[in-house]
DNA sequence: TATGTATTTGACTGACCAGTCAAATACTTT
DNA sequence: AAAGTATTTGACTGGTCAGTCAAATACATA
């Protein structure tokens, strides 16, 4: 009995996330949201009970799509730094991808909103501040195989170190965000993160001055 | 004749960069910052044309006098070790002011701003730009006083350094913000500044672990 | 005290905001 | 085809938004 599933809910999703990643959840309305998705106002308040928790719904469904891909990453049987080599070059794609869709770099949608929202609404900024330990947690397969041969010191606090990656990602893309620029992010990413894993580089890749966005 | 200047355009000032800063530019309307101000709408007009051009000369205003405290850090007769742990204890002081000011940690206001607003207002965007541009020159003849005393390769782009460290504190900060918690920016931005700058740390203060807020 | 200007006020727009709801519709099952 | 439920719709609310403006007021000077 009723009626079969529509993609209603996930077409909100989706336009919400291209929306409030481009610009801001304070500058993006629900009229907005349903207008861009051609769905009307009452639907939206079918599926979600307002905007802050459509809002938290985006993240979610947007960072469950994202783990997958920074999980694949660190699952592949390469080496640890290969590894982080990896997730800096996938970083600068996706916003490369995002600068080539939406004409501007869009940072990081998670800590964006959760930055702008976190004084204003709990429940963005709990799920910002969720997203952010997930994330780092899938750093520890990887850092624990590094202390096992010896590439960090026994000692390490790998719950710390997982949150200093994440804290130096964050920053480089930030900054690309406010210069609305990714020449540094391309540059420096892999640096700084091999940097905060207290890891020497190829002499090769020290170069600091490409030319190209 | 006329009348004698008043402090109305600086109270408006003050008052908006309190507000924006605890909760964000798209949560506080005119009349918020009016009200808290005790200064009618129509005065607001008479000293700003619009929401925007407020902020960005709250921005100004906000960093004109931050920019004082910095120039003074790497103006003392101390080491430069020294001046960048002295911006690290700075920056958490102020952060830690703010959090028992406003309840919460607030962030920094250029870059929680600059990031909000980079995908509306062009305005805002190029202010938060020039900010970060600003504050990393400061930097400078540290920097070279660090060349010159072999603390750093003489092919250091002091440039790019001096952006490497602005993006260090703004990574810590914002997710200070977002996690709604000073301890991680208490124990780590001193070490994280060393790293950028690629200096050793004394042992004694790798300590990960103190417990406090 | 009179004049001129800088500043302040309050009442006003029209657009937009998040959110509501009863009714209409679509589809699945029997 | 009838019944029942899931979904969609559009019209609506009351409040808030950024911004306007003519009139009132304060003050410095002459």
């Amino acid at each position: 009995m009723g009626r079969s599933p529509t993609n209603t809910k996930s077409k909100l999703l989706e336009t919400a996330n291209d929306l409030i990643w481009q610009s801001s959840y304070g500058s993006v309305s629900v009229d907005d949201i349903c207008k861009a998705a051609d769905i009307k106002k009452g639907s939206f308040y079918y599926y979600f009970e307002s905007k802050a928790e459509l809002a938290v719904a985006t993240m979610e469904a947007s960072f469950l799509s994202y783990e997958i891909e920074i999980i694949d990453i660190f699952s592949k049987p390469t080496s640890p730094c290969e590894r982080f080599e990896n997730l800096a070059d996938f970083i600068y794609q996706k916003q490369k991808q995002a600068y080539d869709k939406y004409g501007r770099v869009c940072g990081c949608p998670f800590a964006s909103l959760g930055s702008e929202m976190a004084g204003n609404e709990a429940l963005i900024q709990k799920k910002a501040d969720e997203i952010i330990h997930r994330q780092s947690t899938i750093f520890n397969t990887t850092l624990q195989e590094m202390i096992d041969c010896a590439q960090l010191p026994v000692d390490t606090d790998m719950q710390n170190m997982g949150a200093q990656i994440i804290t130096t990602i964050l920053g480089q893309v930030m900054v690309a965000r406010i210069q609305n620029n990714l020449v540094n992010l391309k540059n420096d990413l892999r640096r700084s993160l091999f940097q905060t894993l207290g890891l020497q580089i190829k002499t090769s890749e020290r170069s600091h001055q490409d030319q190209e966005q």
